[in-house]
RNA sequence: GGAGAGGUGGCUGAGUGGUCGAAAGCGGCGGUCUUGAAAACCGUUGAGGGUUUGUAGCCCUCCCAGGGUUCGAAUCCCUGCCUCUCCGCCA
């Protein structure tokens, strides 16, 4: 959520920033239930007040055994004139409240001008796209052929956009986990965290998943009402919702191995083949709490941690800034990494890394003690995918296959992979 | 799943209809004392919101959450959630 006091000081100027993303703020609407939010706040306020003397003096009167009959008389009509006041408001609170709750996040002045992904800026590029002396075939074909990979069987067992993977295959998805998870613990300074796979609805609201984007989660039947994480952004940030840190245990680190869950709605068409765009997937998140001056570096260090990854896998990629079109909901300012993909001969999303400034941290009222004002404020919260692990698997195959469709296997996942340094 | 107990400020814990945003202790912060520290002593110490030029003042809300009773609720009633103990079951 950003700040309520901007929509009432700086309306003009927040809505001038939110058309960098094509949103359009409602600014009559807005003044219109601001002014009434206003009016009968400090009528109701003013009621209450009075109720609070008014019965304090009854209170006193009883004590000292005079007659409070009288004083009740003249409370008589105040009751139904407060409780009127009081459904208003919170009838007017929680109008304001939901058009809040469905407004972007600023961007972040960084962010570039721009509609959609093709507006996106490339900031720098690692390696080079590789080069094959024969036809590199995709991900599936390798896989298939490779017996690790079967898509088949998973649409028999639950439907489309699910995989079964086996043997070396199944166990390099589980050395990159392994991997990945090693280097940001010691090299990088995250704490290794295990969370629930259910959320309830407070958290998804905490992280801006609800409430305008209920079609993307799986929803669970049932008395409570729960929902698969879409990425463990949403547990572990919500670790610090309703908290406040001491400046001393600032940042915080974490990360975090989950699978995903996302229903990917409105993508029919999209990606259909392999295991790019799936129902279910594995992911290693990285999250930090941060102070709000930090979180500009913070960004540009948990972007450098994920690009580690890639970089010690040996995958070429590139770095691009998302566009006001296309910077998510929630998010500031984003990082996309993209890596090569010989299958598909393009760069695609394999990592997404975004500074959301106060606006989970504004939904969730996670927040620290800043010792200069010895006040709680608002945290700021970073997080990116470090990586996503069947995208990366995906680039290995692809990036590591050689001309009789064997895949060769970068030097530091051999720990992970039990003396197997080729899989054929 | 069955039976019981309970959820109060950073922590422990008192408070069962009014003067309670809440005793007391611990912790934190500031000070006195001290060469310095400890101890002792004194003071101070929750959060959210409104109004406002205001980190001033005034006001509102919050004692798990949501409803209700009442002039008045931490305290009474209902519902939900969570925690603990015992029994059963179980990876």
């Amino acid at each position: 959520m950003i700040d309520p006091q901007l929509i009432r000081n700086d309306l003009d100027n927040v809505a001038q920033q939110l058309l960098k993303r094509g949103f359009k703020l409602d600014r009559e609407q807005l003044i219109a239930l601001e002014a009434a939010r206003k009016r009968v706040q400090v009528e109701t306020q003013a009621l209450q007040s009075e109720r609070n003397t008014r019965s304090k003096l009854i209170g006193k009167a009883k004590a000292s055994g005079e007659d409070i009959a009288p004083l009740l008389a003249a409370v008589a009509e105040l009751g139904d004139k407060l409780k009127a006041g009081e459904a208003q408001l919170a009838e007017i609170q929680s109008e304001l409240n939901a058009i809040l709750q469905g407004v972007p996040n600023i961007p972040h002045a960084d962010v570039p001008e721009g509609e959609s992904e093709d507006d996106n800026v490339e900031l720098r590029r690692w390696g080079k796209p590789t080069s094959f002396d024969f036809e590199p075939k995709d991900h599936v074909d390798l896989g298939v052929a490779l017996g690790g990979m079967d898509f088949e069987t998973a649409s028999k067992l639950t439907g489309s956009r699910f995989t079964v993977m086996s043997g070396p295959i199944a166990r390099l998805h589980r050395a990159l986990i392994q991997f990945m998870l090693d280097l940001h613990t010691r090299e990088h300074g995250y704490t290794e965290t295990y969370v629930p796979y259910m959320v309830n609805a407070d958290s998804l609201r905490g992280t801006g998943q609800l409430p305008k984007f209920s079609e993307d989660l799986f929803k669970l039947e049932g008395e409570q009402e729960y929902y698969l994480i879409p990425t463990a952004e949403v547990p572990v940030t919500n670790i610090v919702r309703d908290v406040i840190i001491d400046a001393d245990d600032m940042p915080r680190k974490f990360v975090c191995h989950t699978p995903c869950f996302r229903s990917e709605a409105g993508s029919y068409g999209k990606d259909t083949r392999g295991l790019i765009r799936q129902h279910q997937f594995e992911k290693v998140e990285l999250v930090q709490i941060v102070k709000p001056q930090e979180s500009n570096a913070a960004l540009e260090s948990l972007t450098s941690n994920a690009e580690q990854v890639l970089q010690q896998l040996g995958l070429p990629y590139r770095v691009v800034i998302l566009c006001g079109g296309d910077v998510g909901f929630s998010a500031a300012k984003t990082y996309d990494l993209e890596v090569w993909l010989p299958g598909q001969q393009q760069y695609r999303e394999i990592s997404s890394c975004s500074n959301f400034e106060s606006f989970q941290a504004r939904r969730m009222q996670a927040r620290w003690r800043n010792p200069g004002t010895n006040k709680p404020e608002l945290v700021h919260t970073v997080n990116g995918s470090g990586l996503a692990v069947g995208r990366t698997l995906v680039a290995l195959l692809e990036n590591y296959q050689d001309a009789a469709g064997r895949v060769h296997i970068p030097a530091v996942l051999h720990p992970y992979m039990g003396g197997v340094t080729v899989i054929e």
